[in-house]
DNA sequence: AAGACGTGGAC
DNA sequence: TGTCCAAGTCT
């Protein structure tokens, strides 16, 4: 059953993006494709101001995969600093060890390899590919779902994420042109995230504000199901995790299991937390005490 | 397939 | 202040 003609967004929004693209870095065209997949691991769940600075030293160390393989991952939890969601470090490196072993040290172009590398999902995979490597696939993200959800659908907030369904809706507004296609993928994503935001969208200054289902709505209230709320950060075992890591990655030597137990009182959680990194594989327990993992 | 997973900024 | 949100992925 065929969903009801799309509004044809793309040449409006590629136009808008011409002159409001903010000039990031990694969408210079010099930038490797590593360079790409870098960023696209850092910006997961990540705002584009807390990546910038740890992006650039990133890439300044470890211009190759290659040479982030060289180093234990240690290195790469330890440069990832608090950027948050530590694991995507250790991904990172397994990455560019799986990049060294099954590609010859360069990020492969197609969707498939890319996916089967440790920590790229259906966003990172169509990113690094339509990015990186000009491949014409739909790249779906939050801020693209958001403008898809608003402009076609007019809703207010997309519904919970369904990977075919998401791809699809895209697949139907992306142009046929490799180029165009590439500059929608990127324009939709800036539009969602500069302008038709979560909280407060400034339709004022919409290139699609003409044809927008949602605004033509009225823009009606979201009505469909709630998100989970999100658990409170403060004393959870999140925040516990975040601290022992801040430990490791400071302490240039096992911790000793008496130091551990002096950053958070509940013995307990801590011992949680503990646990759980270990399974994780962010942390290592040795004869001497706790460490990041150096293979 | 719902829930876990860091951290910080904005309102 | 507390709540929501942020270029998702994995189990």
């Amino acid at each position: 059953m065929p969903r009801p003609a799309a509004p044809d967004l793309a040449p409006a929004v590629n136009e808008w993006f011409a002159d409001a693209a903010r000039p990031l870095p990694w969408r210079a065209a010099e930038v490797s494709p590593w360079a790409v997949l870098v960023s696209e691991f850092m910006l997961q769940q990540t705002q584009v101001d807390r990546v910038l600075p740890r992006w650039e030293a990133w890439i300044r160390r470890w211009p190759t995969p290659a040479s982030l393989a060289a180093e234990p991952a240690a290195e790469a939890v330890r440069a990832w600093d608090r950027l948050g969601y530590p694991r995507r470090a250790l991904w990172l490196h397994r990455a560019a060890v799986e990049i060294v072993e099954r590609h010859g040290g360069e990020v492969p172009r197609g969707v498939d390899e890319l996916l089967a590398l440790q920590g790229v999902g259906p966003y990172t995979a169509r990113a690094v590919a339509a990015f990186a490597f000009g491949v014409r696939v739909p790249v779906v993200d939050t801020n693209t779902r958001r403008v898809i959800a608003r402009a076609v659908d007019g809703n207010a907030e997309p519904a919970p994420p369904s990977t075919a369904r998401d791809l699809a809706a895209m697949s139907a507004l992306l142009p046929e042109s490799p180029h165009e296609a590439r500059a929608f993928n990127a324009a939709a994503m800036e539009l969602g995230a500069t302008v038709c935001t979560a909280r407060a969208p400034q339709c004022g200054v919409c290139p699609v504000s003409d044809r927008c289902a949602w605004l033509r709505a009225g823009s009606p209230a979201y009505d469909g199901p709630r998100k989970p709320k999100q658990a409170r950060f403060a004393g959870s075992d999140r925040q516990v995790r975040g601290l022992v890591m801040r430990e490791l990655r400071a302490a240039h030597r096992p911790v000793t299991r008496a130091e551990i137990m002096g950053i958070w009182a509940d013995a307990v959680q801590l011992e949680r937390a503990i646990s759980g990194l270990i399974a994780d594989g962010l942390a290592v327990e040795t004869g001497e005490g706790m460490t990041l993992p150096e293979a």
